[in-house]
DNA sequence: GCAAAAGTGTTCGTACTACACCCATGG
DNA sequence: CCATGGGTGTAGTACGAACACTTTTGC
């Protein structure tokens, strides 16, 4: 007779000061030490997986995200839980950091940001789930226009670039990025500035996802290289 | 409490005849129809979830695969049994088809390839798996090189290339493509002819793997485009 | 000698790279 | 007027795209 538990977790990334941020809670009833985790729990016996990693985050920290999908299944950890063997499913989100309260829920006891080098060692095979995250992030940040879901609806332009050097940790030339990034048309000058903090004020941008599905049945393809 | 299987299911793509094919099953208790399934089942309490992977295939139809990785967990279909809910981690894997007996084995009524442009219906969810395994084998294709796990250790170059633009769907200019995966360095030509079918003797090639993650270490990308 | 498939080089255009100076504002 | 960050153009290069004829064999 199987007796295995089907659980979700989530790889919740949020960006802010050029840096990305993972969100991990504290669990209410974690037993021996209290570590740090990954938002998550057991998949309802009649909600689909995603619904249930809504739920959860719902219910353990309060965001609601941006982006949402699913990342690999963790499995062959057959003695994780010493009860159950429990096979995780985890989710890649993202979130406009800038945009959100988090607060500890009903189901958490603590709900921070860590910034995703930093981290503390987390629960279970939590670490490794987190840096698998991390490279599927990486990666379609070069070909998928998914950066714009970590940032406000408008943007600077440096922000957009801060956000893909510290990201894939790789240095590129301003001039270039702009002009690549703006080649691809979708893109949108507002007609507001950046408050300023210092210096030449700055033209806000937005990203127009409508036209980049467009573009894309044409047979575009987005993409973002570093030597 | 929670009720719900884990089951594996594999998606074996194999090719030949300038054709790419999947591999299916029926099964014993098929109960009613029977209809064609992907090879696949229940995940054992103490095993992996490769390893049960593995298990299935063999038990079902005798093959071993070149290749192996995970390829998506479904379990949106709330009720895809009515006796339990079943989430099912499915694989993709390819094959050396030229280089194999299938056999139904203990577990399955009979095994055999289908082209995959031609698939009858399948049990349960299984040809939306077949689908998201075909968009992950082009994509693959495209930025790693496992077609070569698809093809018998030694090839000919127009094999390599109609492997590409029959999976891909795509024409390519057989020059350029030479000369490019040539220029990459992980070929090489053996001192081996093509047992003629008509025309010039082609020469027989073979892919390095060694120097394929030699040269990855030092940055190295593959990567084959098409317009 | 002809049918069938294999093998091979060059030209052209485009897209990426590298690179440095002026601009607008606040204090 | 100076410090701070924002904004811009050009020249060189390298790589991908397009393209057609010759070679070797079997029959």
């Amino acid at each position: 007779m199987q007796n295995i538990r089907v659980a979700v977790d989530a790889v919740v990334f949020g960006y802010a000061n050029h840096k990305l941020y993972v969100l991990l809670i504290q669990q209410k009833f974690g037993g021996s030490q209290l570590q740090w985790a990954l938002p998550g729990g057991l998949v309802q016996n009649d909600e689909t997986l995603k619904a249930a990693v809504e739920r959860e985050l719902k219910e353990e920290t309060n965001v609601s995200v941006k982006y949402l999908e699913q990342l690999y299944t963790f499995g062959d950890d057959v003695h994780r839980d010493h009860r159950n063997r429990v096979i995780s499913v985890a989710y890649l989100a993202l979130v406009d950091s800038s945009n959100i309260e988090i607060q500890a829920n009903t189901d958490a006891l603590d709900v921070a940001w860590f910034p995703v080098d930093e981290l503390p060692d987390l629960a279970f095979d939590h670490n490794t789930i987190v840096h698998k995250g991390l490279q599927r992030l990486q990666a379609k940040l070069t070909y998928e226009p998914i950066g714009f879901d970590l940032l406000p609806q408008t943007f600077l332009f440096s922000d957009l670039e801060a956000l893909y050097t510290s990201i894939l940790k790789k240095e590129i030339d301003r001039r270039n990025f702009r002009k690549k990034m703006l080649g691809f048309g979708i893109l949108e000058e507002t007609e507001f500035y950046c408050q300023q903090k210092a210096g030449r004020p700055a033209k806000l941008f937005q990203f127009k996802p409508a036209e980049y599905q467009r573009l894309q049945q044409e047979g575009f393809y987005f993409e973002i290289k570093f030597v």
